[in-house]
Formats: C-alpha cells, sequence, structure tokens
DNA sequence: ATTACTCTAGGTGAAATCACCTAGATAGCA
DNA sequence: TGCTATCTAGGTGATTTCACCTAGAGTAAT
C-alpha cells in the first residue's frame, strides 16, 4: 500500500496510545504524527505530508467538526475518518457535512477500524452500522413529526395564496391569477399573518416551508 | 407469539409464492392475506384483522408508497414492512416518510426476513445495512452539493442584514439592531434583491434558505 | 333555522417596501 | 497613486404591505 502518512488526533493520551499501537503493532499502518486538539491538528498538517486523518469529536480548543471543516479547506486531498464515543445522529450528519470520509466508533474492534481506514483511502466512504442505525432512527423520527405540523389550519385558498405569496408574486398578480380582487388577496394574506402568527411577508414564507406547504426547491 | 395476520401485497404471483412459502413451511408465520395491488391491499385491510404488512413497491393502480400512507391514515396500528427490489435512497426516504417500520430487499436471506418481521413486531424499525449505506451514500452527495452554492457572492453586511430579514424584523428595527441609518439598511436590502435577482421578500428569504444563509429551524 | 366558516370585497390610512438617484469614508489592491 | 469594493447615508416617490373596520353570498353542520 505504500507510505501512508496517518494524523492522529484525541486529546486523551491513553486513547492515542491504544489506536497507535494497535494499528503499528498489529496491522502495518503507521501513525506519522499526533495531535491533541483540533487547531494543533490543522497545525500538523501544514507542517507534514498527511494522508488520513483519524479525528475524535470532543476536544479542547477546536472539536473535530469544526478542525475537520478547516482541514478539508486547504488540504482538499486528505482523508477524514471520525473516530468517536457517541453514536448521536447529530455529530454524524455534521461530520459528514464537514466531509468527513467515514464514521466509526470507539467500540469498534481492530478489523472495523482497518477496514474503515483502507476503504476510506480507496477513496470510498465508510460508515459503521451504528452510524448509519442512528441516522436512521433520526430519519424515522424526523420524518414522524413532520407531518405533526399545520396548528394553523389554513383553508384552500389561504393555502394557494400563501403558495403565491412565495413565488414572488404580488397581492396584485395574485389578483390576476386568481380571477379575485386585490382586496381578497389581501384579506386572505391578512387571514393568513394572524393564523399563522407572522409579523410580515418574510415570516408567511418561513411558515410555509417549515410546514411543508411549499416545497423550497419549487418556489 | 400468538396468532399475527400477515398481508402480502405483490403484483407478481411468483414472489408472492416464494415468500409464502419461506414464511409458513419453515419459520412459522403465515400469511393469511394476499393482495396485487397497493389498492387491494387497502381493500384487505379494511375487511381483515392485519398486524403486519409485507409490502412491495412497484405495483400497478396503487403503489406501495401510496398504499402504506393509506393504511396508515386508517389503521395506525398496522406495521408495514417494505421488501423491494431496489434499494434507491428515493424509495426508502419516501417509504419512510409514508411510515413504513422497515425496509429490506428482496435479495434479503430468510433469516434477515424474519428478523425484520419480529423486530418490527416488537415494536422496532429495521432497516437493512444495504438500504441505510444507501441512505447514508445520498447524505453525502446532497451535503457535498450543499456547500456548492451562492453564486451571487454576497458580502458579510449583506449576509447579516439578509438574516434579519429572515427572522421578519423590518428595515427599521434592523438599523436598530446594527447601529446603522435605515437607509442604509435599504440599501443593503435593494442591493440583496439585485445580486439574489429576487423580487421581493419572500424572494429573499427562499434564496437564504436554499443557499443555507439562514436555517429554517433557527428563524 | 340558526350557527359557523369560507370566500368574497370594499373604505381608510399608516407603515414598509421597492426603485430610481447621488455621494462620502474607508480599506485593499495593483 | 489611482482603482475598486464596501459600508455608510440621504432625496424623492411609487408601489406594496399591513392594520383596523364592515359585510354579503354560499356552504355545511347542529
Amino acid at each position: 500500500m505504500g507510505e501512508i502518512n496517518i494524523l492522529l488526533v484525541d486529546d486523551h493520551d491513553i486513547v492515542r496510545d491504544g489506536i497507535r499501537s494497535l494499528l503499528e503493532d498489529e496491522i502495518g499502518f503507521a501513525i506519522t504524527t499526533e495531535a491533541e486538539t483540533g487547531k494543533k491538528a490543522l497545525e500538523a498538517c501544514q507542517k507534514n505530508e498527511i494522508d488520513l486523518v483519524i479525528m475524535d469529536i470532543n476536544m479542547p480548543e477546536m472539536n473535530g467538526i469544526e478542525a475537520t471543516e478547516e482541514i478539508l479547506e486547504n488540504f482538499e486531498d486528505i482523508k477524514v475518518l471520525a473516530l468517536t464515543m457517541m453514536d448521536e445522529d447529530e455529530h454524524i450528519r455534521k461530520m459528514i457535512e464537514a466531509g468527513a470520509s467515514g464514521y466509526i466508533l470507539k467500540s469498534s474492534d481492530k478489523a472495523e477500524l482497518v477496514d474503515a481506514i483502507t476503504t476510506i483511502l480507496d477513496g470510498h466512504h465508510y460508515f459503521s452500522d451504528d452510524a448509519t442505525q442512528s441516522v436512521m432512527r433520526d430519519l424515522v423520527q424526523s420524518k414522524g413529526k413532520k407531518q405533526s405540523s399545520d396548528p394553523a389550519n389554513l383553508t384552500d385558498r389561504e393555502v394557494e395564496v400563501l403558495e403565491l405569496i412565495c413565488k414572488q408574486l404580488t397581492n396584485q398578480q395574485i389578483a390576476d391569477q386568481l380571477y379575485i380582487s386585490i382586496r381578497t388577496v389581501d384579506a386572505h394574506r391578512r387571514n393568513l399573518l394572524q393564523k399563522t402568527d407572522a409579523k410580515n411577508t418574510a415570516g408567511l414564507v418561513t411558515y410555509a416551508i417549515r410546514h411543508d406547504i411549499v416545497d423550497i426547491d419549487e418556489v
């Protein structure tokens, strides 16, 4: 596999030592650099040629998510594997957004660690089953509460007007489109403001998007 | 486990026969009802006491996603397990939105099928690794393209003003908050309209959300 | 039959927005 | 040094939205 430079980032000495010995003694990878904080990790990437970063999330000074963002912004060829104790969906999601190539838990075994590393170095992504299950659980929950929306039960006409407002039409244009008076549109709009507890057009639009009355990609 | 009534929905006779024999002969579950289309599945739920529905997605008349929605709307105690050939993220996502308790592929083996059924009957969710990996892949892709946005490069101040507009502040309130003249806010607003190609406040808000300048859950 | 809701529409007026215009201060860059 | 961009701010005025009000026609439910 050639020379691979791994940077190990974790604020606990024991964790670093453990992973280092795991990788060096048993598998053949070599940790070439270590860092205790996100900030130092960034500096290490500037000083050394790094191929892969194994990154903890909870750290002082700069956490793993921010550090990942910064690193990938400056060194886009570096791969990042998140290795953390938490399987919370929020962290996984943020790590993916930050550009991490993989996410495994510290409860993983050697086999999974090396599997993740080789998969990532091949240019693919690796997410542990625990991590994916966590994301799926969250997906279920967020979709579940999605339909429990719309406390202000809007009438069909109000929804129709709201959609056109989101499409940037003025009251006059909406009136023309619906073949009604501008005063009627105005009445609908005021009822919308009152029902949705919005202060102005901006509030109406955010309400409509939040409650899936309009699709952000279709307005 | 008591008496469990399973409805098997698939438009292919051979597939139904195969799954039926799998479940009946080898595992102990019994398919009590069958249906060839989503529409007939819905009728079957009305006529019989059903505990679990094993649902294909691609079907004539009414597909599995719509059928799942309809069934769960009328019989919320019924559990739905999606069993399909496709591991496309779009279908999985829609099935989750529709309220399915699980999703496995037809390439699964007996063990996984019964595992999924028992897990779901226990009130939990079951998503096969193939399905979850598919969702994760999509998550990676959608997050990846997310940052490739913002063709109108807004200045820091303009972003600041835009955020406050999305929070339903008026120009005067924004001016007070930023300690500048209302005329300056107005100037920023007009520059925003021009840069983002928006027609009015609604356009500014949708632009801000679409380009992740504001978070829909934080405005 | 009464009540309630929706959709319709208008009067009036204040407030906010949008659309043109100019222009000084400041900072960064070539 | 001049060029450019940003932030600042104002004049003027048209258009739009927002806020109170009333009110008829139709529809659905009690």
